[in-house]
DNA sequence: AAGTGGTCTAGACCACGGG
DNA sequence: CCGTGGTCTAGACCACTTC
């Protein structure tokens, strides 16, 4: 056979929403009609389902039918912006820029002590298994979860310092880790994407076939690390910008 | 039942690869014998095992096996450096900072004219449908692809000068736009993440469960768009960097 | 009650990779 | 050749949504 038969029928349904034959949030013909249609069993068809859903172009829901995606309109995330003041662009909290930035709310911040993973140890420099502080905290827009985020920092900056306490700190984390003589120099961030785990992708509630953008901000004295950030965004919704030299105001929001 | 059959078997699998029972590389039991091991039918092992492949975790070879995905180490892509020159900073090609730099290959640049997809407008500040000229290209490192850029230029910029001729070209298309009046002053990146299509699954080679990486980068001059460059990336083998402040040299490769 | 997708079974044959 | 995953069928029953 050139092309399995789910194959091919996954191929004519996107072909379909491709033309626009089939419109976003438009109902595809239930499985047992499309059995009839293409003269498959009831598996293959669910088989070219899956294929659709896994590449996100579908969405199905129990007693209503499977329906091709609508994109929603994505909330912005500012990783950087050049030229403005140091505390801003360095910020931990990445600032939301969309229209609804205004509603953006955020969890309390969460605390504990644990030993660093692989991928943290890295960035901090520490052994696998040293314990750090993490901070943590989520944060949803119009009730929508869209922003997970942990702060790791080496226990010997962190222990016995306001960072091991729950709750905000009043003065941003950037300008006490400078009172306590570990002054921010800069940062590097790292993005990357997969497939979320099962923790985040019921914290999000997403359907199959959306990823997570992941970002891993390190922040450096002149001479060490001294906090690796981690944030996880739901890819359907999120996107990050960063803006470099001068953009003429009315860019700012796309 | 509290939990599908399927999700039991993915969920005890999903247990055996987190816990390092299962290493990367490493095969799992095969389809027959995981029939035998949990009392199911093989469809029902097949569900579990497409859970899985869709989260990434492991990986179908037909005549082989199943086995834990093997992480890879990544390209590193340079999105931007604060406080360097700009013809850098704001190079079209994002360069390659990790250590196979040198062993990047390109194609040539191919060039077409055709109508702005609806993102390209927006971007550009024109009407979709409008002409706009397409340089394309791809990326390869040891044989690996993993990059694919357009960049979009509206036809009033573009049209007869040496943007619209096939290949490189040889100043910069920055330094060639300066030429021409477009003196850019800065960009915006946009990042977000998806599924890949059919023809970038085909490209990559990918596997399923492997999300892209999209950057959408407009460069502006004082008044209007001049150009918009989209990049695709394969989350499975890329990052993007981007740093901001004084990074001390040692930290510049992770 | 009727229609939708979700789960599961049992069995068949095909395609690929390696002895 | 044999063992692996890939495709496909036919049928059953369950869970959810709407009327």
């Amino acid at each position: 056979m050139a092309q399995a038969k789910y194959q091919e029928i996954a191929g004519r349904l996107r072909d379909q929403i491709d033309s626009g034959t089939l419109q976003p949030g438009e109902r595809l013909p239930s499985e047992p009609d499309l059995v009839r249609q293409f003269d498959a069993s009831r598996n293959t068809v669910r088989l070219a389902i899956a294929l659709l859903t896994n590449q996100g172009l579908v969405v199905t829901r129990q007693g209503l039918g499977t329906f091709v995606s609508e994109p929603a309109r994505p909330f912005t995330a500012l990783l950087s912006r050049v030229n403005v003041p140091p505390r801003q662009s360095g910020s931990t909290q990445l600032p939301v820029i969309s229209d609804a930035a205004d509603e953006a709310e955020t969890t309390r911040q969460v605390v504990e002590k644990s030993p660093a993973s692989a991928s943290v140890a890295e960035k901090l420099e520490i052994s696998p298994g040293d314990l750090v502080v993490v901070r943590r905290r989520q944060g949803a827009i119009r009730a929508i979860p869209w922003m997970m985020m942990a702060s790791y920092f080496p226990l010997d900056i962190a222990e016995g310092t306001p960072l091991e306490q729950a709750g905000e700190i009043s003065q941003g984390s950037i300008t006490l880790l400078a009172e306590l003589g570990f002054t921010q120099i800069g940062f590097v961030d790292e993005i990357g994407a997969k497939m979320p785990s099962p923790r985040e992708f019921a914290f999000f509630g997403l359907t199959t076939g959306t990823p997570v953008i992941v970002v891993n901000r390190t922040a450096y004295t002149q001479d060490r690390p001294i906090r690796m950030t981690r944030y996880v965004y739901r890819a359907d919704r999120v996107r990050l910008t960063h803006e470099v030299g001068t953009i003429p105001a009315r860019y700012h929001q796309g």
